[in-house]
DNA sequence: GGCTGGATTGACAACCATTATCGAAGTAGT
DNA sequence: ACTACTTCGATAATGGTTGTCAATCCAGCC
């Protein structure tokens, strides 16, 4: 992946604080709306940018919605999967050993090399049931 | 839903046949660029709405890759994940009933009501590692 | 301080899968 | 054949994301 120095900058220091502040999942377009709204001068394709290189190094979570969005997180380090609120946007961090050792066994029995998984959960919360 | 008549015309039936024979994932614009090679005049906009019918109906399963692109696939009735080729789009159906459980049971957990998941397992079949 | 080269930025255009539009064509039921 | 309604398909629009590239910033060095 010809790891380039990484340079801390005004800007990528503004969408790293803006994504730990916030338990939810946002889009790249929230978080620039957001961004701009307190202030921060920053460009579109920079938030993207950042987001990006803080997806490759494994700082934030990525998901897809169904109609193609990306929404990005905050994340604690480790592997571990999510239990989404359709309607707040609240995530739960979860684990599943289990899981994970069954996605393993699964692969190998087909002969599947460097695999991956995704396993997200979506549901309404308790808050947005009402 | 208005689920309104849904009639079974030369177009639905050439996507629906393209997909019922072969085990792979194809995009839309594949399955496309094959019905015309295949002789098949049909539109663009028509293989969208084919599949799209065809997937609330539940006959197709649908996957989205990373990029943010729609993969269809015909579908054995009944609930089941997917174990993918990246390389071939080669997919086989698997079950791990575990997981269901698992999945209901951290949702509850937590307050979670109206709940689905999806699991996918993404990997190199053997054909496509060498 | 001032130089210099590479990393970074941002305004904007390009991309591309998907969706909407809308007039034309097909199809069931009478 | 008539009619009412669905479906089709060429094309334009949409919208999130990525590419472009000149201007800018920054770190180390003189």
């Amino acid at each position: 992946m010809t790891q380039t120095t990484r340079r801390p900058t005004r800007q990528r220091r503004a969408v790293a604080e803006a994504l730990a502040t916030s338990p939810e999942f946002h889009s790249a377009q929230q978080l620039h709306a957001h961004l701009q709204r307190e202030g921060t001068k920053i460009g579109l394709a920079t938030v993207y940018r950042a987001l990006q290189a803080m997806s490759d190094d494994g700082d934030v979570d990525v998901v897809r919605t169904d109609d193609g969005e990306s929404l990005y997180r905050s994340c604690s380090t480790g592997h571990h999967h999510h239990l989404v609120c359709r309607g707040c946007g609240r995530a739960v961090e979860i684990e599943g050993p289990a899981v994970e050792r069954w996605a393993t066994l699964v692969s190998e029995e087909h002969g599947f090399v460097d695999v991956e998984h995704t396993v997200e959960i979506f549901g309404t919360c308790q808050d947005c049931a009402d």
